[in-house]
DNA sequence: TTCGGTTCTGAATAGGTGTTCACTTTTTTC
DNA sequence: GAAAAAAGTGAACACCTATTCAGAACCGAA
């Protein structure tokens, strides 16, 4: 009496992990990490409550792997602009913006996943989820400097810096709230990368035209 | 019957109070936010917990005047160390050296009133405690750039940005974890000054001086 | 000393949310 | 189609901590 999953289940289980965890980012990213709970992404997934610890052990799995999930996709996202960047210098400059866009794009989500206060410890995989897009920033540093572009410099630090100075400017509660009109936004892009570019060292006028260049981003970046 | 506070009555009671945010304030620097909970608290201040709301309406507030009062003192330390120095660039060098050496000696106090995760709402707080320092800092970029040390530029993104730097590379969960050592501590001052001064446009090797100067804090800055 | 007013106490209460589990429904195998 | 196994359900439970409140202790004035 062997009873095995057959592949049309298989297929419907993984669906409906998937479901749910949309369900998380979705709730997440309209009304805040403290939105996340399970009854409403139950619901919104629905499925019931008792469903959701069918897939997940805990709340704080849930949102860890949600943690997990749009960093993958925003650590995608860096690494694609990166590359496709002709310099070291530009590839940089090309991150930083990306991360910028990104944020403002999803600013609940990303303020969510990056600081807003949790009920669960999710702590590991936030520290997972930064160290992974401070890893790529930290290369693309390491890349610049190699090439003579930039000073030496201990480019741990520089990275996380250049994400807290980031962060904090668009994401943060101090982040201005204008951000609604297109120019400005853009605006806001363009003035953090020049202010992050020249912290590691671009002079000034080089800084001027990596931005210029890498803030007109190819395609929209803000992933599902 | 008119019953009237005595002088010492009056005494006692402000004694109390502060006693109270005393406590709180240890509870929050030796076991963060989280560790804050009224009834801790209430014993450390050897009160009983009823007591702890003769004095604040609800936790929020109790929070929130600890978040008030941790940032009062931060300030007067930035406003000190910057008005101490003999011009407008020190004078910022001086302000972001304070806020990192601040941040270094009281990681948990620091991170806790930052951006640790409380269950109440303590935004309005964080938010006032983070728009003081930023506006103080700011004050400063505007000052160096009045002199003509600095190229003009969005002062507010900046000074926010700078504050982001500091923070998320000395208490983020990226931080070093061996800062204990004095040395390492000094070298992570100093290479997050240097940064912050170069993204405001100060030129490299000026900066490099200033630094130095400013990371040699006059005696220990650390408030109670 | 007495008495009205004030402050303190700490056990009981309240509210909110993650988690469980007995039961139902669906799926697989024979 | 029947039995076994898995998956789904949602009301009940558990837990945790802020907050309350009836009574005790204390204070100031007469």
């Amino acid at each position: 009496m062997v009873y095995r999953r057959t592949h049309q289940v298989v297929k419907r289980l993984a669906a409906r992990r998937s479901a749910i965890l949309a369900a998380a980012r979705e709730t997440a990213a309209d009304g805040g990490m403290a939105a996340v709970q399970i009854a409403p992404v139950a619901a919104r997934a629905k499925v019931a409550a008792g469903t959701v610890y069918r897939y997940f052990p805990s709340k704080a799995d849930l949102i860890s792997e949600l943690i997990a999930d749009v960093s993958r996709d925003e650590l995608a996202a860096v690494r694609r602009a990166a590359d496709a960047a002709p310099g070291p210098s530009s590839a940089l400059a090309a991150a930083v913006t990306t991360v910028a866009v990104h944020v403002l794009s999803h600013r609940k989500l990303a303020w969510g996943i990056l600081a807003e206060p949790v009920d669960v410890d999710v702590s590991a995989s936030r520290l997972a989820s930064r160290r992974e897009i401070a890893g790529e920033i930290e290369l693309r540093i390491e890349a610049a400097v190699r090439a003579g572009h930039l000073p030496a410099q201990d480019t741990a630090l520089a990275a996380t810096a250049l994400l807290g100075a980031v962060h904090e400017s668009l994401v943060g509660p101090l982040a201005p709230d204008n951000l609604d009109d297109p120019a400005k936004l853009r605006d806001a892009v363009q003035t953090v990368t020049l202010l992050a570019l020249r912290a590691v060292g671009v002079m000034d006028a080089r800084a001027r035209g990596l931005v210029v260049q890498a803030v007109v981003p190819p395609r929209s970046l803000v992933g599902a």
